[in-house]
RNA sequence: GCACCCGUAGCUCAGCUGGAUAGAGUAUCUGACUUCGAAUCAGAGGGUCGCAAGUUCGAAUCUUGCCGGGUGUACCA
């Protein structure tokens, strides 16, 4: 059994015990994980709640260490537990049998299990996240949300559960028109002009999305004196999203290039997607009028007569943020016909639940380099290719968008459920996170002029229209940069390619690691030094225990002595339990107690929509392997029993690290 | 105005549906490489958990009020 059955199987007892011996009903059933290896494996402290409930029911004050004696009783019959306590006030701490569950669980993998559980028939989840307007570079504060969203959908997989990743391409908005009105306007380049500038990019090594970032910023400065220019703007924009132009041509090329080095840059760090969704699409296959039609028909839609939204589509909004109650009515569609951000999001939500009834086109976009397609959308039914796969429909959808848009996400949350009853608001999720900020002093870092009064505040936002923010990919080869010179260091010995490879593997575990260890609610205030760092609390302190751990091994096999040949020698339970016991006993056990912990971690993240808890529980195992790793010297131990349980211990320990490093992303290099 | 988020060690943060003496990292100071790798480990100091009431055997955690900081709240996109 693993540990989160055992826990399981006490709870039961726990409750069972209750109604037998006091006819009490106590519920859930709590149990804790004892913060002390003194305190015990499992804790109960059940019989606080019944004395509480015996005194209500009866008047009868029982003492609740009495009462503790009972579940003792109980409780010890099972015989993976060894002893239980009675400590303090009544807690009930529960000892298991150390040997005994080590000689079962010695041959543990939880790495093919979590990568492997993910099944063909489960109901599919989608999971939308990155979604960078493609004008510009990304910045570390986009990187935060891919970084949450690849977690979380690897979590998810981690689990058993079918996952479709999706980036939605917002290609006809005004970020990306800014840029285009800065192509046109600012530079005087037609389309040819910017494809000769992108191809001389690239001959430089430079990339047309830093060069796009520039240009933005360039617009955003040129709009503030230049009203002709701003006015450019909604002409451009009318052009884009009509299609069918040469502007719009322009546009396509400009945002298809941004998304082409956008995902580039997250490929760098292990982030992959499936489906690209556009907003032309949605334009063009006028997935609003499908939704507007179902809208009606429920009637959950209606064209306000008079007041302040007359000549207006409306949709009866309850909510208790926003603005006055009074006026909770939703415009979707405005007073001359058009329609709104909310309503064309309504509907492509709709879509992704599988409840519009109209589908897009795909077509493959490219290749991976290990062959896997990503796929994009069309309007264009010829290109449609019929032998692809099925995309939405998803079960449950989750959008992993920044707190800012919690507002929006819940009209359309209520909106598509006003829609349809049947699926109801749990069916969409908003993963929300708060946002990456720049303390004053990393934006004077950057070469930003930060005047006076945001010297006072504690952070600035970033900001891709003032072009003030932390491109992800300056920091990714920074970080690797910085790990090359590290691993030259320990390991110049090694082959360059070698080297290069680990640090970048340390780089994507810094980055990643950096990002998810902070929970989704704490604004994130971007310091150099901590992101830079590979020191305590990182992902490179993790992957270095794994390292460690995995270097035991390979001097073992160079030994040619078998993981296996070591198990067999945990036969004699006596002999195990002895090792098992005391001092250095606890920090064996202690280590065996946390690897087994990975699953039920995974399911906790999952449960929370919390990637921090699998980080926190990763820097815990390191952690813990490292107190091993220093007490124990696992090739030199001269008592077999002893030395067979290091082993195994070992091999339990690097596997849940290496799982739950996977995971997140993060991969374990040979050496560094 | 209203809604949401945050306030815990000098700094940056964990702390699950209430549970035992509130924990990490970092910084500071002191130790540990002839060892399976020191990107590591051990130790020390550092706290009115924003303030105040309430709920109860028990509150950093739940409720209410206040204080301080942040974000959002358009027929924009």
């Amino acid at each position: 059994m693993t540990i989160f059955e055992l826990q399981e199987t006490l709870r039961q007892k726990v409750s069972e015990t209750a109604s037998v011996e006091f006819g009490i009903d106590l519920g859930q059933i709590v149990s804790e994980v004892p913060r002390k290896i003194e305190l015990g494996d499992a804790a109960f402290p059940a019989a606080f709640e019944l004395a509480k409930l015996i005194k209500q029911q009866t008047g009868e004050k029982k003492n609740p260490r009495e009462i503790a004696e009972t579940f003792k009783a109980e409780l010890e019959k099972f015989d993976f537990v060894d002893h239980i306590e009675v400590a303090g006030p009544g807690y009930l701490n529960v000892f298991y049998d150390r040997s005994k569950f080590l000689v079962e669980n010695a041959d543990a993998q939880p790495l093919p299990k979590l990568i492997l559980s993910e099944s063909a028939d489960a109901p599919k989840i989608c999971v939308e996240h990155t979604s960078v307007n493609p004008n510009k570079a990304a910045h570390i504060g986009h990187v935060r949300n891919s970084v949450i969203g690849d977690t979380f959908q690897r979590i998810l997989r981690a689990t058993g559960k079918r996952v479709e990743v999706q980036n939605y391409i917002d290609n006809t908005g005004v970020q990306v028109a800014d840029v285009v009105v800065g192509f046109i306007y600012l530079e005087n380049m037609n389309l040819d002009e910017i494809k000769a500038i992108d191809a001389k990019l690239r001959s430089e090594g430079r990339t047309f999305d830093y060069y796009c970032w520039d240009l933005y910023a360039k617009v955003g400065v040129a709009y503030q004196t230049d009203e002709d220019l701003k006015a450019k703007r909604a002409e451009v924009l009318h052009l884009i999203e009509e299609g069918d132009n040469d502007t719009a041509l322009l546009a396509n090329y400009v945002a298809t290039r941004n998304v082409e080095c956008i995902t580039n840059t997250m490929e760098r760090l292990s982030i992959r997607y499936d489906l690209l969704p556009r907003e032309s699409e949605i334009l063009h296959l006028q997935f609003w009028n499908k939704a507007f039609e179902q809208m009606k028909e429920r009637g959950v839609i209606h064209l306000a007569a008079e007041g302040k939204n007359a000549g207006c589509w409306v949709m009866a909004f309850d909510s208790h943020s926003g603005t006055d109650e009074h006026e909770s009515d939703k415009i979707l569609v405005r007073s001359n016909g058009t329609v709104t951000y909310t309503g064309k999001d309504i509907a492509y939500q709709m879509w992704k639940l599988g409840i519009l009834g109209m589908d897009f086109f795909y077509k493959p976009f490219f290749k991976y380099g290990d062959g896997k397609d990503v796929w994009i959308t069309t309007a264009n039914e010829s290109e449609h290719v019929t032998a692809g796969p099925v995309f939405g429909h998803g079960e449950t959808v989750y959008n992993v968008i920044d707190t800012r848009q919690s507002y929006p996400q819940e009209v359309v949350r209520k909106g598509v459920a006003a829609v349809y009853p049947e699926k109801g608001e749990a069916a969409s999720v908003h993963l929300s996170y708060e946002m990456v900020a720049l303390s004053p002093a990393a934006a004077e870092e950057l070469g930003f002029d930060v005047g006076e009064e945001d010297r006072k505040k504690p952070f600035i936002e970033m900001s891709g229209r003032k072009g003030l923010g932390v491109k992800a990919d300056d920091l990714i080869t920074r970080l690797e940069t910085n790990a090359l010179a590290e691993v030259e260091s320990r390991h110049g010995e090694l082959p360059i390619e070698q080297k290069r490879q680990v640090a970048h593997q340390l780089a994507v575990g810094a980055l990643r690691y950096f990002l998810l260890k902070f929970t989704r609610t704490t604004i994130i205030v971007f310091d150099f030094k901590e992101a830079l760092s590979f020191e305590g609390e990182t992902g490179a302190f993790c992957q270095y225990s794994a390292v460690r751990a995995n270097s035991i091994f390979r001097k073992l096999d160079e030994r040619n002595e078998s993981i296996n040949n070591f198990r067999s020698k945990l036969s004699d339970s006596a002999k195990v339990s002895e090792v098992l016991t005391g001092k250095s006993g606890d920090d064996i056990w202690s280590l065996i107690t946390l690897s087994s912990r990975l699953e039920e971690t995974v399911q906790q993240a999952a449960l929370q929509n919390e990637p921090a808890i699998l980080a926190k529980f990763t820097f815990n195992l390191a952690k813990a392997f490292n107190l091993f790793y220093h007490h124990h010297k696992i090739l030199i131990e001269e008592n077999a029993v002893k030395q067979a349980v290091l082993v195994v211990t070992a091999d339990l320990a690097r596997n849940a690290l290496t799982a739950a490093l996977r995971t997140m992303g993060i991969e374990v290099p040979e050496r560094m």
